[in-house]
RNA sequence: GCGGCAGUAGUUUAAUGGAAGAAUACAGGAUUGUGGCUCCUGUGAUGCGGGUUCGAUUCCCGUCUACCGCC
């Protein structure tokens, strides 16, 4: 389901293969919380060279409800998305205030915000969530800590993470068995252990050990690229990634933007999902091989180049920087719509000179490069 | 020409005889397992001239401008 292609230092390309899609490593997944993601449709998304793709278990099992997903043929069908789809769990719902209650040793105390009513999600619940939505990469659930948070709660965080991972681990082998639930026809979906332990090496060492332990089909580090300074961001996945194996896919919660996933994928790490991309162009923030511009400013006015020169991107194929600037002052939905599909599709080809550099042996120069490129500006 | 009414950031406006607030626009910054076309910061105003008053954007007079009505 996992296997290395090449490598250059850490860096390494891939393929990750599930139920019969794949993905080939080093992959950014946009984040389709609720089966979509912001302003572009999946089959775009998929165009755009996303081979993978995030969904949130824990919404989509309040809305549209685990019923609509089975009788209409899982959430691939639903969604019409052909790739892979990982499910995340709702641990990182924890901090919207929409939907915490509490949190307990048994689980997420959660309100649904939509019916009222109190929700105990566990970590055995939260695997037949993800089970019944049907992806194929489903992530445990964890307890995750705000940065900033003391050592104390950090190290409580960690134990109750370690403990869920047990717990989903054993219920999704369950599954996987014929035990637990009646799901039958996703019994090859993944199951992802999830590494916390804030900024501490110490605690991220402690809690890689023991995640690794329990034998997952993928490792992730969690609870980053949450406020802290890029140099803590590292040090903490540093500290962790000693302990995953080599021949497991390793992924970056959260992350992100090209330098931090550089960075990342210099240290060996396989996949990425961020809503990044995707909600800084709505916001008038867009890519280009030249670092991120702010196309809301009044540079842009009478620039009738495209956004990035070297990006063939439909948006860049057909229009200018002075429209999209004239559209994102208006908050024109149909600016949303022209930036996102460049951020997605941005990215996506920036992940995939990474891993056509690394293929080549080029990787260093590839990321020395693109670092003094942005040095420069535009 | 006469009468009425009103003049406050670029624009729309709030308030007050005692530090003139906001929205929007403009200018910066942020954004990282998405309730969010978002959030933070900054620049910027009492039409003009006089009077009363310790102090006037406020009260009074004149003037200019806009609008309404009348001849």
């Amino acid at each position: 389901m996992f296997e290395i292609k090449s490598k250059q230092g850490k860096a390494r390309t891939g393929k990750l293969r599930v139920n019969n899609r794949e993905v080939e490593t080093p992959f950014f997944m946009p984040v389709a919380t609720k089966g979509a993601a912001k302003f572009i449709d999946n089959l775009k998304l998929k165009e755009a060279g996303s081979n993978a793709i995030i969904c949130n278990g824990f919404i989509l099992s309040i809305k549209p409800g685990l019923k609509v997903l089975e009788k209409t043929g899982g959430i691939h069908s639903f969604i019409n998305y052909n790739g892979i789809i990982f499910t995340d769990s709702g641990g990182f719902q924890m901090y919207s205030d929409k939907f915490l209650e509490k949190t307990t040793k048994e689980g997420i105390h959660f309100k649904d915000p939509f019916h009222g009513e109190k929700l105990l999600i566990t970590p055995e619940k939260d695997m037949e969530i993800q089970q019944t939505v049907g992806s194929d990469v489903a992530m445990c659930l964890d307890d995750m800590p705000l940065y900033g948070s003391s050592k104390e709660r950090i190290q409580e965080s960690i134990l109750k993470t370690i403990d869920w991972a047990k717990r989903c681990k054993e219920y999704h082998d369950g599954i996987k068995k014929g035990k637990n639930t009646k799901a039958k026809e996703n019994n090859k979906q993944l199951l992802f252990g999830i590494i916390q332990g804030g900024i501490y090496p110490d605690l991220r060492e402690f809690c890689a050990r023991a995640i690794v332990s329990l034998n997952f089909d993928g490792y992730a580090f969690g609870g980053l690229a949450i406020g802290e300074p890029a140099e803590e961001t590292f040090s903490a996945v540093s500290a962790a990634i000693k302990f995953v194996p080599e021949d497991k896919p390793r992924y970056l919660m959260g992350v992100g933007t090209p330098e931090l996933i550089l960075e990342a994928v210099s240290m060996g790490v396989d996949c990425f999902d961020s809503r990044y991309p995707t909600m800084t162009a709505r916001n008038g923030t867009l890519f280009t091989n030249k670092g991120q511009i702010n196309i809301d400013k009044k540079d842009f006015e009478f620039d009738v180049s495209p956004i990035d020169k070297e990006c063939d991107c439909f948006t860049c194929k057909n229009f200018t920087r002075s429209y999209i600037h004239h559209l994102t002052r208006l908050k024109e939905p149909t600016g949303h719509i022209l930036k996102t599909i460049h951020n997605v599709f941005w990215i996506q080809n920036f992940m995939k000179s990474i891993r056509e550099s690394i293929k080549e042996g080029k990787f260093e120069e590839f990321k020395k490069e693109f670092l003094e490129n942005l040095k420069k500006k535009t």
